[in-house]
DNA sequence: ACCTTAATTGGAATAAGTCTTGATAAGAGA
DNA sequence: TCTCTTATCAAGACTTATTCCAATTAAGGT
């Protein structure tokens, strides 16, 4: 079994919490969202696991992360019909799409406004959730203009 | 030929302006489309489509429905991992998805205002769009809660 | 250690959308 | 009007991401 860090001892509290168990496979996947945090996709998330538990399969990789989900642990990242993504990131932020790499960035959402104020929203909508992405150049992009994505 | 609509004259224009013909498939996909503006799906929309043009096909929908957006005319609309929804609101607006009927909402934007009046964003990442989604209990069935999904 | 239940696997199945290819129809010019 | 060129349509095969299923394996409590 791999060395516990610091912040997998939260996640074992939050899977006992819902009667389930922190497996080695759950613990991979969660590990490997929380080292390099660029919003994989679940073939991503999954290529890399292997290298730790190389036995583990597609399905499983599925399977931890609608787990970690449903715990709170991850979000899911959708964007267009592209793959989903997984995002360990709890605090509230928007995700910024890059159009020409693809790169997906966590943009802290420091709001000026409440949503009322900006969208005519009826009061009678109870809106439980509320979601902010925007698409352009990230910085990475705009610093070599030349380079188009071929 | 069906009677043109007076809305059909500018979708007209836009179509012929990038060098493309309106045909009937295209005709009626858009007026489907601008009919009951509640969102619906290519398959949907194919269903419409049907009792006005019986012989087209899910391709020609889904084509119809590509070239409308590409001409600037239809927009779509993306949830979770959800078939993509057409939605031929051009102002700018938020969208409300209601989790118990799935029914979806425009909201309109109360003023006209930019990203950056409304969240604190990086300068060094060049934003060309921006999307607001929101999403909980619509009034319709916040009227009606003893009723569940099934 | 045993037993009950949950979790993992690999492969098959599904769903939405795209691609391909031949048929069709629309507009331009003679 | 006739023909030619090109855009568009249609039907089905295909792709991709994800889910389902049945059988095996592993955890945790007693």
């Amino acid at each position: 079994m791999a060395t516990p860090s610091n912040h997998t001892q939260t996640a074992d509290e939050m899977i006992h919490g819902r009667g389930l168990r922190m497996t080695d496979q759950r613990r991979a996947v969660y590990d490997v969202l929380m080292g390099e945090r660029d919003h994989p996709t679940a073939v991503e998330v999954f290529t890399r696991v292997r290298s730790k538990v190389p036995t583990i399969s597609l399905a499983t990789v599925y399977n931890c992360l609608d787990t970690l989900t449903g715990c709170g642990l991850v979000k899911t990242v959708a964007h267009e019909r592209e793959p989903a993504r997984y995002c360990p990131n709890l605090g509230e932020h928007a995700h910024f799409f890059c159009e020409t790499c693809g790169a997906v960035t966590d943009l802290p959402l420091r709001s000026r406004k409440k949503p009322e104020d900006v969208w005519d929203i009826p009061g009678d909508f109870a809106i439980s959730h509320h979601e902010v992405s925007f698409s352009g150049t990230c910085p990475k992009c705009a610093a070599k203009p030349a380079k188009t994505k071929r």
